[in-house]
DNA sequence: CGTCGGATGGACTCCAAGGTCCCGTTCTCG
DNA sequence: CGAGAACGGGACCTTGGAGTCCATCCGACG
């Protein structure tokens, strides 16, 4: 799933192929346990067994448990900016907005709005627990929000949107508005509120439009 | 701090008004811990210190853990739905929603934004583990939202906001950016991206309003 | 083809946290 | 005021999960 090394190992003398291998298969297992139980309610046992590995390999590769949950950070920040910018770094007007927020429901209907985001389910856990996951959740934060405001910014240098729009306030409020709605979506067991939190953030963006009839929200 | 009886005491055959006040104790405790440290990070004897009661105490009033968390879920239910009725009950005008929106800052900015939403913080970490406790935090957050929609319907009815306003997605909208807002908040140790997300959904409000410029968002 | 260090399996230890139990105290009601 | 039930203290049991250790395996490189 994830063969492109994408959170940098901890420096360590020597590390095989082999032992890369084993470590991602670690970090994909927790990834996927951890999104669906939480984290506290995750055990290295269970990562064990869903990873194939066996308890020395996870102490290799991380001091303990601690770690693991960071690197977990690092690895799904890692994850989602590269999702994110894949669907964001093109983006030049509202029609290529919709087609994102379309894209993201689209993937929390598959089923039906449980889990949520990957970051935002592991920052009410983390946040007031481990300093250090939370700042690095907060970086992640800033840095999917920026390539939304960078968007912005591209689309009012191009006169799309009026000079009086605040790219990086606007990209604050649509970012709540998604971690909002994912939530509501996550308490429903249903999408519903997400699209309609996503579609009353873009609604205010396409507010600053200099034509705003440009295109219908759908 | 809760002398009024918030949750009703699961039926039982006699109980005491010690008794009464005794579990109120241990529901208050509980309640501050798992705001500060989480659910899971909680443990019975952390609740048993912080209450001054002891074991036999705490299963003598809930039967186990899960019982004393679908508790505190009604619980704080309860506390968050009496204050907010305070502050929603006679809303009838937009700067009304403005002194509410003001008073939320203000509650999260004296920590800085940490521990988050009551509601919020245990549904990321209850809704993929207590179906229980999910449907009733579900059903909590469409109680709030209809004390916001029975607002901006007296609103809507008295003129104040156009006829095409949906009360339903405006109040869900604005809990969306609510509990988004006060997510990044809690990232952040920091107040500002839940005004920021709290002042977009009410522009977005505004924006029905028949007056737009009836008064400035704060 | 031998050896050395990383990689691996899995048994083992230890402790914290959930849950039980027993016995004494206090309340309430007839 | 006596019986029975609610209330309370705290020792004890049990389990599960974090973390340790060591023997073995593998593979890279001289």
């Amino acid at each position: 799933m994830s063969d492109e090394q994408v959170a940098a190992p901890t420096n360590r003398r020597r590390i095989s192929q082999r032992g890369i291998a084993t470590r991602d298969r670690i970090l994909e297992a927790a990834n996927l346990l951890m999104l669906v139980r939480g984290v506290n309610a995750t055990t290295l046992d269970d990562i064990r067994e869903a990873s194939q590995t066996s308890k020395s390999q996870l102490y290799h590769h991380f001091a303990d448990k601690q770690e693991l949950v960071r690197a977990l950070v690092r690895y799904r920040g890692a994850l989602v900016l590269q999702r994110e910018r894949a669907g964001l770094e093109r983006l030049r007007s509202f029609s290529g907005l919709v087609r994102w927020r379309n894209a993201l429901v689209q993937a929390n209907s598959l089923n039906n709005g449980k889990y949520g985001c990957g970051l935002g389910s592991m920052t009410l856990e983390l946040s007031d627990q481990d300093e250090q996951a939370r700042s690095a959740l907060s970086e992640t934060f800033a840095a999917w929000e920026r390539l939304i405001s960078d968007g912005l910014h591209r689309m009012r240098d191009s006169g799309l949107l009026r000079q009086d729009a605040d790219p990086e306030k606007l990209a604050t409020g649509l970012m709540a508005a998604l971690q909002g709605g994912y939530l509501l979506a996550n308490a429903a067991h249903n999408v519903a509120p997400m699209e309609v939190a996503l579609d009353m953030a873009l609604e205010h963006i396409r507010s600053f439009l200099v034509q705003p009839s440009e295109e219908p929200t759908r």
